[in-house]
RNA sequence: UCCUGAGUAGCUCAAUCGGCAGAGCAUCCGGCUGUUAACCGGAGGGUUGUAGGUUCAAGUCCUACCUCAGGAGCCA
């Protein structure tokens, strides 16, 4: 009995016979010879099936199976530079485990909608296939990246009492009688991981109830956010740098085959390595203003600005020190300028939009509590985190980097909802 | 929520000034021993998003609604 291997090993079995379990991605068929498109997940193959060579059953069965039928094919590894991939496979045997009639997605074009309703599906086609064997490496490089540098995974709730950007945006919930929420930032619980292990970072999901609409966003998404004690926003702004540019430079070797097959240009890729650019809010709105823009001090910038900003610079750029007035309540505020908070965003370029937000948090306990007030937030869900400042507080800092868009980033991917297994948007909860 | 656009065969689209509902792919039948979204010949396949209106005549014009897409705001 020959021996089962995975499509992605063939080239170590060439001269061999082997058996492949998986399914028919396409067919091509002339009157004596015909070409099975085979899968297994790990990549593609092309059985080759002559007729005459294989039982007239064979034969007869190839002929009859459709598109993602599941197939166990047995045959020998052949050295052909006519493949892709170098090897074909010169079919003996086949065993048809379902024949399927009508699989709904074609090797033709599909409208968005569609595919979207047939995403359970979709996974299978070589692109999508791709783009998330990206992600699956990139979640691996993110947390190794922290865990080599001796932080702590310290995951954060998904349901809590809290809203920390106001209660619109949320997802409400029942919680045996009391409201509860499902979390859109690890952040708060994070900096508890901060002062008892020093390095903290949490890793998962975050929801946002916002109804927009646009290729940045889902209502459902993967946040990773390090926090760290004793640490400043420069400390913030170095550690963020080091891990884009370490898993940018990683991801461009370990996700090689998937690059080339989404066919993604790799020179803005190489572009990426410390340090980045680092600007001033103050000179952002110069530069929006010297282009023309009209953008007044103490706005947030738009997605049109964030592009504008980063074109400047070919690498991910960091916009620090905002307004006061349109951050949240836990900023600390710029000792050497009251309006403004020790916060950063970093733009990533190609328009790819804000990558990460982070910065240097409140210690002070007096402030904080004098911030939730001014921001007309309830005392007492905060007490817990009051409580940080009350024993042993510190100067701390973090950022929060949306998985989803570094992973539309390296593979470019223009929408996030391909960059997810099953995208969560607005209007979209199925399948 | 606002702005713009689209909804016609299973899928992707066409249909000129309001005048016979069309193609490619998929499916089915036939052909082909090196195909790479294979190709060649043939066949079947339609309540034109829903409801109403104008007209001799509506896929096409008008009104309302529904759904989707692109963008804005907001954010990661």
């Amino acid at each position: 009995m020959p021996t089962c291997v995975y499509i992605e090993s063939l080239v170590d079995h060439v001269d061999s016979d082997v058996v492949i379990k998986g399914w028919l991605y396409n067919k091509r068929s002339s009157g004596k010879i015909a070409f099975l498109e085979l899968r297994d997940g790990t990549g593609l193959v092309q059985g080759v099936v002559v007729r005459g060579k294989v039982d007239d059953e064979v034969w007869n069965a190839v002929e009859e199976i459709g598109q993602e039928s599941s197939v166990i094919v047995t045959g020998r590894v052949k050295a052909d530079a006519r493949a892709p991939s170098g090897v074909e496979l010169g079919v003996s045997a086949m065993e048809v485990v379902q024949a399927v009639d009508g699989y709904p997605i074609t090797p033709k074009e599909h409208g968005t909608e569609f595919l979207m309703d047939r995403r359970h599906l979709w996974l299978r086609s070589s692109q999508q296939h791709a783009v998330l064997r990206v992600r699956s490496k990139l979640e691996k490089l993110c947390r190794d990246y922290f865990y080599e540098r001796g932080y702590t995974l310290v995951d954060s709730p998904i349901l809590t009492p809290l809203s920390v950007e106001g209660t619109t945006t949320l997802f409400s919930t029942d919680y045996f009688g009391r409201p509860a929420y499902l979390t859109q930032s690890g952040q708060l619980y994070q900096e508890a991981g901060a002062m008892a292990f020093g390095k903290a970072f949490c890793f998962g999901p975050t929801f946002r109830a916002e109804k927009s609409k646009t290729r940045r966003h889902l209502t459902e998404f993967w946040m990773l956010e390090p926090e760290i004690a004793y640490a400043t926003i420069d400390d913030v702004m170095d550690i963020a740098e080091d891990f884009v540019a370490t898993v940018i430079q990683r991801a461009l070797v370990e996700c090689d085959a998937e690059l080339t097959s989404l066919d993604r240009d790799r020179a803005p890729l190489e572009q990426i390595t410390a340090p980045f650019p680092r600007v001033h809010y103050d000179e952002a709105v110069k530069l929006l203003q010297e282009a023309g823009e009209d953008f007044a001090w103490g706005s947030d910038f738009g997605a049109g600005h964030e592009t504008l900003i980063s074109e400047h610079f070919g690498k991910p750029v960091f916009i620090n020190r905002f307004p006061t007035k349109i951050k949240p309540f836990y900023m600390e505020p710029d000792a050497e300028r009251p309006d403004l908070v020790l916060g950063c965003d970093l733009i990533a370029p190609e328009g790819y939009g804000e990558l990460i937000g982070g910065g240097q948090r409140i210690h002070d306990p007096a402030l904080l509590e004098s911030r939730l007030a001014e921001h007309g937030l309830p005392a007492e869900p905060y007490q817990w985190y009051m409580d940080l400042r009350r024993y042993g507080t510190v100067p701390h800092a973090g950022f929060g980097m949306g998985l989803e868009r570094l992973v539309a980033w390296v593979t470019g991917r223009p929408h996030l909802r391909e960059t997810i297994p099953f995208p969560r948007m607005l209007g979209r909860l199925e399948p």
